[in-house]
DNA sequence: CCAGGGGTCCTTTTT
DNA sequence: GGACCCCTGG
C-alpha cells in the first residue's frame, strides 16, 4: 500500500503544517482520487505520534461502517497500537453512544431500541391510524420520507406545521401531503417514544437536542474529546452540521475533507453548502487544496473532467495527474440488458486471460440496485466469482426484520411495533380482527397494547383467541426468564475453549426454534427461496455469536459493558456488525451501486445502464423536488462522475437499446451525460446489435448525437 | 374469525 | 423477485 507521508509529498510546507496543526478549523478541499482518507489518516497518525495528544481525545467520523473500519485499520498500521484508542465511528453510531449515555436526560429508555425502514413504517402506519389514513389513498412512504426530511434539517413536528402553515400562507401550491406529513409527524414521534424507540434521523437530531439543551452534557463531551476530524464533508446535512459545530466547541479543532463534486447525497438532506461555506461557518479556517490525482489514468481524468465540467456552481478545480494516458475509454452499445451483461463478463473473463488480472481489481457499477440482478446472471453463468456490495441489505429481508422484532419483543415489552409484528407469525390464531381490536380497546383505555394483552379475556376476543393470546404471552414470559439468565452467563469472561455458541446466540438459537421460525418459513413458501431464508435465520444467530467474541476481545476498554441483547440488537441495526471479516476474504468481481462506490477505486471499471431515465435517473427528470435541493440533473452528473472516477486504469461505459422494466421491454436512449466525454477520449467497441449497417455507421461515425436522433424517431 | 392461495402492484440513491 | 391485498374455503 502506499503510505499517506508519501502522498503529502505534493503538499506545500504550509498545507502541511496546517494539515499537522494542533489548533483551529482545517478545511480540506480535495478532488477525487486525491488521497483526501490519507490526508486525514495521516493528521490523526501525526497527532498520536507526537505524544502532545491523548489518542483517546480523537474523533474521526465517517459516513458508512466500511469507511469507518478502513480508517481504523490505516490508522493502526500507521499509529500503531496506541490509535486503537482513536474514537473511529459513524455520525449515527456516535449519536447513538451519546444518547445511550445521556439520553436519559430526553426522557430516553436507557436501552432504547433503533428503528429502521421497517419499523418505521409500521411505527407510521400505526400512527397514521389513529388518524383515519390509513387507507390506501395515502402513499406513507412518501409521507415518510417527508418526515425524516423535516429531520435532517432539525425541525420539531410543531415547527413543521407552522412551516407547512406557512408556506400554505404564502400562497405556494396546497400540498395535501405536506399537511397530511405534518400531522403525522407528531403522532409517529409520540408511537416511537412510547416504543422506547428512535429511528435513524433521531440519533443525530436528539443528539443535537441534547447538546443543545445540556451544559452539562456539553461540557462532559468537550473534556472527554478535543479534536474532531470528518470525512466526505460534503454529505453532511444541516443536523450533522450542528453536531459537530457544537462537539467541537470552544476548542474549534475540527478538520474536514471532502469534495463537492462528489456531493451525491442532497436527497437525503445532505447540503453542498456546508463545505462551501466551511470557512464562515468556522472564521479562521485554513484551507487545503489537493488538486493532484493519483488514481487515474489521463484519459480516465480527462473524461471525469469533461463531464463534470458541466456543472455550474461548483468549487472550480482541475485535477492533474502525472500517470500515464492510458488506453482510451470504451463505449459498448447492446440490444438488451441481458446482452449487456453477458458482454461484461466476456470483457471481464477475457482481460483476466489476456492482462492476467485478479477478479478482485474488476467492479461493475449501476444506478439502481436491481440492475445488479442480470450481471449476477451473467456472472453465474460465466462462473465468475462475485459479490454485491449493499442491495436489500441482509437487515431489511423480511425473515429477518421479523427475527429482530422477536428478540426486541423479548427485550422490551412496550415496544408495540415489534410485538404486532410477530404476534401472528408463525400463525398461532390471533388473527388481525383480533388484533384491530385489542389495539382500539388500548387506546381508547390509553394503556399500552403489550399490558392490555394481559388483561384481555375471552369476553373481549372470544374464547379461541383468548386462549391463543394466553399461550403466547406465556411463551413470551418464558423467553424473558431464559434471556435473562443467558445474559448473566454473557456477563461472564467466556471460556478460553469456546464450544458452541456463546450464551445470547446459544439462547435466540433455541428461542427461534421453540418458535418453529423454520417451519414457518418452509410452509409460507413453496419456492426455492426458501433455503435462503433459513440461511439468513441462522446468520443472524451467528451474528449475535459475533457481536458477544467482539465485544470480549474489546473487554477493559474505556466505558466497556458486557454483551446483552438490547446492544446487540442496536449495533445489529446500526449495521456495525454487517461486513467484518467474511465478507472482506470473499474475492471476486464487486458489484455495486454508484452510490456505494464512492470512496473506492478498482483498476477496471464498468459502468452500465447509460440510459435516460436510469442515469439520470426517471425521478431526477420530472422536476419535482428541484427547488429543494438544487438541480438533481447535477447531482446525477456528480453521481456518474463519481462513478468514472473509481476507475485507476480502464473504464468501460455501455447502455442498451431496449431494458427490460417490471415484465415488459422498453426502449431506452442514450445517457444524455454520454454526449458530454470528448469522443476522442472513447473508443466503439462493436458488440454485435441488431442495427442495421446504416444505423451501426453513422452510430460508428456520429457518435452520441447520431443516435440520438436515430432513437427519437 | 382465521389461514392459505392467487393476483397485482412496484423498483433511486442510504445511515 | 418480492411484498402486499383481496378473496375464498374451512
Amino acid at each position: 500500500m502506499s503510505t499517506p507521508s508519501l502522498y503529502l509529498n505534493q503538499l506545500n510546507v504550509e498545507q502541511r503544517s496546517a494539515v499537522q496543526r494542533t489548533e483551529g478549523p482545517v478545511l480540506i478541499l480535495a478532488g477525487a482520487g486525491s488521497g483526501k482518507t490519507r490526508t486525514l489518516v495521516y493528521r490523526i497518525a501525526h497527532l498520536v505520534r507526537s505524544a502532545q495528544v491523548d489518542p483517546g481525545r480523537i474523533v474521526a467520523v465517517t459516513f458508512t461502517n466500511k469507511a469507518a473500519m478502513e480508517m481504523r485499520e490505516r490508522v493502526r498500521e500507521f499509529a500503531g497500537d496506541e490509535a486503537k484508542r482513536v474514537t473511529i465511528s459513524t455520525f449515527h453510531s456516535l449519536g447513538a453512544r451519546i444518547l445511550r449515555e445521556h439520553g436519559v436526560k430526553l426522557g430516553l429508555p436507557r436501552k432504547f431500541a433503533i428503528y429502521s425502514a421497517a419499523d418505521q413504517m409500521g411505527a407510521l402506519k400505526s400512527a397514521c391510524s389513529e388518524i383515519s389514513i390509513d387507507d390506501d389513498s395515502f402513499d406513507l412512504k412518501r409521507v415518510m420520507r417527508q418526515i425524516s426530511d423535516w429531520k435532517t434539517r432539525g425541525l420539531a413536528p410543531v415547527e413543521a406545521v407552522k412551516h407547512v402553515a406557512s408556506e400554505q400562507a404564502r400562497g405556494n401550491r396546497s400540498d395535501d401531503y405536506a399537511v397530511l406529513s405534518a400531522d403525522a409527524y407528531g403522532l409517529y414521534e409520540e408511537m416511537l417514544r412510547a416504543c422506547g424507540a428512535v429511528d435513524f434521523d433521531d440519533l443525530l437530531l436528539l443528539t443535537v437536542r441534547l447538546l443543545r439543551e445540556d451544559e452539562m452534557v456539553r461540557q462532559a463531551l468537550w473534556k472527554r474529546w478535543h479534536y474532531f476530524m470528518i470525512d466526505e464533508y460534503q454529505d453532511t446535512n444541516a443536523v450533522q452540521l450542528e453536531m459537530a459545530r457544537i462537539l467541537a466547541g470552544p476548542r474549534r479543532n475540527l478538520c474536514v475533507v471532502g469534495d463537492d463534486d462528489q456531493s451525491i447525497y442532497a436527497f437525503r438532506g445532505a447540503d453542498v453548502a456546508n463545505i462551501l461555506e466551511f470557512e464562515r461557518h468556522f472564521p479562521g479556517t485554513t484551507v487545503v487544496k489537493l488538486e493532484h490525482n493519483y488514481r487515474s489514468t489521463q484519459r480516465i481524468l480527462a473524461a471525469a473532467n469533461a463531464i463534470i465540467s458541466g456543472n455550474r456552481h461548483r468549487h472550480a478545480k482541475t485535477l492533474r495527474t502525472g500517470n500515464p494516458i492510458g488506453p482510451l475509454l470504451d463505449l459498448w452499445t447492446h440490444d438488451t440488458d441481458v446482452a449487456e451483461a453477458e458482454g461484461v463478463a466476456r470483457e471481464i473473463q477475457v482481460r483476466r486471460m489476456t492482462r492476467k488480472m485478479r477478479w478482485e481489481e474488476f467492479a461493475v457499477l449501476y444506478r439502481t440496485n436491481p440492475q445488479s440482478r442480470v450481471l449476477e446472471e451473467a456472472l453465474r453463468a460465466q462462473n465468475i466469482p462475485y459479490r454485491v456490495v449493499g442491495g436489500t441489505s441482509f437487515f431489511e429481508r423480511k425473515e429477518v426484520v421479523d427475527c429482530l422484532a422477536y428478540l426486541r419483543t423479548v427485550v422490551a415489552a412496550e415496544d408495540e411495533i415489534a410485538l404486532r409484528r410477530i404476534i401472528n407469525w408463525p400463525t398461532r390464531g390471533i388473527g388481525r380482527t383480533t388484533v384491530l381490536k385489542v389495539a382500539a380497546m388500548a387506546r381508547e383505555q390509553r394503556i399500552q397494547f403489550a399490558r392490555l394483552l394481559d388483561v384481555i379475556g375471552a369476553d373481549d376476543v372470544g374464547a379461541a383467541s383468548s386462549a391463543a393470546i394466553t399461550a403466547f404471552r406465556k411463551q413470551l414470559d418464558e423467553a424473558r426468564g431464559s434471556l435473562a439468565a443467558a445474559e448473566a452467563a454473557a456477563a461472564m469472561p467466556p471460556p478460553a475453549q469456546e464450544h458452541g455458541f456463546p450464551p445470547l446466540a446459544a439462547w435466540a438459537d433455541a428461542f427461534f426454534k421453540s418458535l418453529a421460525i423454520e417451519d414457518a418459513l418452509r410452509s409460507d413458501h413453496r419456492d426455492r427461496t426458501v433455503e435462503t431464508r433459513i440461511e439468513n435465520v441462522r446468520d443472524v444467530v451467528g451474528t449475535i455469536a459475533r457481536y458477544e467474541r467482539k465485544v470480549w476481545s474489546e473487554a477493559g476498554t474505556d466505558d466497556w459493558e458486557p454483551p446483552s441483547m438490547s446492544d446487540a440488537l442496536a449495533r445489529l441495526t446500526l449495521a456495525e456488525m454487517d461486513e467484518d471479516e467474511e465478507d472482506l476474504e470473499q474475492g471476486g468481481v464487486t458489484l455495486m451501486t454508484l452510490h456505494s462506490a464512492k470512496g473506492l477505486e478498482f483498476s477496471d471499471v464498468f459502468i452500465v445502464g447509460l440510459e435516460e431515465g436510469i442515469l439520470p435517473h426517471a425521478r431526477s427528470l420530472t422536476g419535482e423536488g428541484a427547488d429543494e435541493y438544487g438541480d438533481p440533473l447535477a447531482e446525477e452528473r456528480r453521481l456518474l462522475y463519481v462513478g468514472v472516477t473509481r476507475a485507476m486504469n480502464r473504464l468501460g461505459l455501455s447502455y442498451c437499446l431496449s431494458r427490460r422494466r417490471g415484465g415488459s421491454a422498453t426502449a431506452t436512449m442514450p445517457s444524455r451525460y454520454l454526449e458530454e466525454i470528448p469522443a476522442d477520449l472513447v473508443e466503439i467497441r462493436d458488440t454485435g446489435t441488431t442495427l442495421t449497417p446504416e444505423e451501426s455507421t453513422t452510430l460508428q461515425s456520429n457518435f452520441f448525437s447520431g443516435i440520438k436522433e436515430m432513437l427519437a424517431d
